[in-house]
RNA sequence: GGCCUUAUCGUCUAACGGUUUAGGACGUAGCCCUCUCAAGGCUAAAAUACGGGUUCGAUUCCCGUUAAGGCUACCA
């Protein structure tokens, strides 16, 4: 089993889980799903300046709630764990002390005044920033001393001086970067933690990570990784990277121009299907013209061949009719489900559920998100307070309050009282007062529900019932005039 | 600045050298349906960044230019 597909997503816990956070998340669930391997979720704290607190808590639960369920990680555990690299710190120094046994990693002792004194020379002089190597050829013997008699210190990775390297890209072929513009990165910090660039390297060995599937920013890092495989004997995972998410003027997608964090899109009541189905289409399609993805098909259908390569704006449009489209999808009492919350929460009632089921199926191909069953369709649950301004002015004339009275005195003598006999009544009193349905229909709704626009006339007076309806009509008459 | 990557309608994208008057979707506009609003149906406008090659033939391959993005930290 040493092919199998072990694939993971190792956000830093700074903050909230961005959408380019969570479509690399799901591209690799998608990746291990696909292939029937495993999805690892590894936190990656080891800078502590940059922890934040809950981060971690708040993350797991987003990526839950998003359906993107891992098999190993933190709060679940697993054969590689711990899977939080802060915990994993002996592991990073061990790995860091073979690499310095071997001559692929030395000490430095240059303090931060010196590092910067040198960068900004090199930037005067228009040269690329870049360590010079001060302490690379120090003797060995000396810096182990000096090392361990407690001088600051960090541990370096020798870069090759001459000579480039190649490495193969799942998504963007070759890609060769030539070993004098890269670092003698920085391995192990003072603070005794690792860099990125060791612990990620180390724990996707250990972890026995298959494919290292992450973002574009990482491409160029990526030989050093390789280095340190080779230099720990180890074979190399193969690599994909990901083109990156844009703001609508194409720069790297951030906070300013819009939201970027999953749960606020989740609070504004976007349905975690749209959102999944959306963030997979950035940079993915099937290569057909299907478009609506449950994750089942999208597990199905899921390969990293038709992976794009070009950054994708973050289109809110788009994401606003998946949502509508996946609302549709979405079975009538689940839907109620959520509506009874929002109805408890704002503090508005019904008579019963099967009223909820019956609202719900009435509005259905109207509403964008499910909340706009409360807010465009409040009127089912509560009295209307106001009547549409508009509308208003729109369909009541002076004579609308008269014949609204005498509409509503019919449908009180109704035998029935179902949109088939609301219909035949009030196209019979229309006909009678010589004046086209119309006239009556649109002040109607606007008496029943408060606004002008809203599902068919005859069902939703229905739905709401004879007395309420005759009340409201007989109200909105006064309140009009 | 250096290095790397990328480049098809406004946006997401299809086309894996010829089946293309470059297809679909969102959005936009118009029409139909209609009690309003949606939904649905039909239609329209809308793109291969630019310049060179290679080829009988380039959206597709190569080079250059331009533009955008990423990296260039003891951040990830």
């Amino acid at each position: 089993m040493d092919n199998a597909v072990r694939v993971r997503f190792a956000p830093s816990p700074t903050g909230f889980l961005h959408v380019g956070g969570l479509r690399t998340a799901l591209y690799n669930f998608l990746f291990a799903r696909h292939a029937g391997g495993k999805f690892i979720l590894r936190v990656e704290d080891t800078d502590q300046n940059r922890k934040v607190e809950g981060a971690m808590e708040n993350l797991i639960e987003t990526l839950h709630w998003s359906g993107v369920d891992y098999d190993e990680g933190p709060n679940k555990g697993g054969p590689f764990g711990p899977y939080i690299q802060s915990e994993r710190v002996a592991i990073y120094r061990d790995h860091a002390r073979r690499l310095l046994n071997d001559g692929n990693a030395y000490y430095c002792f240059c303090s931060p005044e010196r590092l910067a004194q040198v960068r900004q020379r090199q930037v005067e002089m228009k040269m690329p920033p870049s360590y010079d190597r001060h302490c690379r050829d120090l003797p060995r013997e000396d810096s182990m001393k000096r090392a361990a008699a407690g001088e600051p210190h960090v541990v370096r990775m020798k870069v090759p001086i001459g000579g480039e390297m190649t490495f193969d890209d799942l998504i963007r072929g070759h890609v060769t970067i030539a070993y004098k513009v890269l670092d003698d990165q920085v391995l192990l910090k003072s603070d005794g933690y690792p860099t990125y660039h060791l612990a990620v390297v180390v724990d996707d060995h250990l972890m026995q990570i298959s494919h290292v599937i992450r973002g574009e920013e990482w491409i160029s890092s990526t030989p050093k990784h390789i280095l340190l495989y080779q230099y720990f004997g180890w074979s190399q995972p193969a690599f994909a990277h990901l083109p990156l998410l844009l703001n609508p003027d194409r720069t790297k997608l951030s906070k300013r121009q819009g939201d970027v964090a999953v749960e606020d899109y989740r609070a504004k009541g976007y349905l975690r299907e749209a959102i999944v189905n959306f963030v997979a289409f950035l940079g993915w399609n099937p290569g057909d013209e299907r478009e609506i993805f449950s994750m089942d098909d999208l597990i199905k259908e899921f390969t990293l061949e038709r992976v794009g390569k070009a950054g994708a704006v973050f289109n809110i449009e788009k994401l606003n009719w998946l949502n509508q489209q996946h609302v549709r999808r979405e079975s009538n009492e689940a839907l109620a489900g959520t509506v009874l919350t929002l109805i408890n929460e704002r503090g508005m009632s019904v008579p019963d559920t099967s009223y909820v089921l019956r609202v719900v199926a009435l509005m259905k191909e109207r509403v964008t998100f499910v909340k706009d069953y409360v807010e465009f369709g409040d009127y089912f649950f509560k009295e209307p307070e106001a009547y549409d301004a508009e509308g208003r002015k729109k369909y009541w004339e002076p004579e609308t309050s008269g014949r609204i009275l005498s509409l509503a005195d019919r449908l009180h003598g109704l035998d029935e009282f179902n949109h088939d006999s609301i219909e035949e009544s009030v196209k019979a009193f229309a006909e009678q007062s010589g004046i086209k349905p119309a006239k009556l229909i649109h002040p109607t709704r606007l008496a029943v529900s408060g606004r002008s626009v809203g599902p068919g006339l005859y069902e939703m007076m229905e739905l709401i019932g004879r007395e309420k309806v005759v009340e409201r009509m007989r109200r909105a008459a006064k309140a009009l005039g």
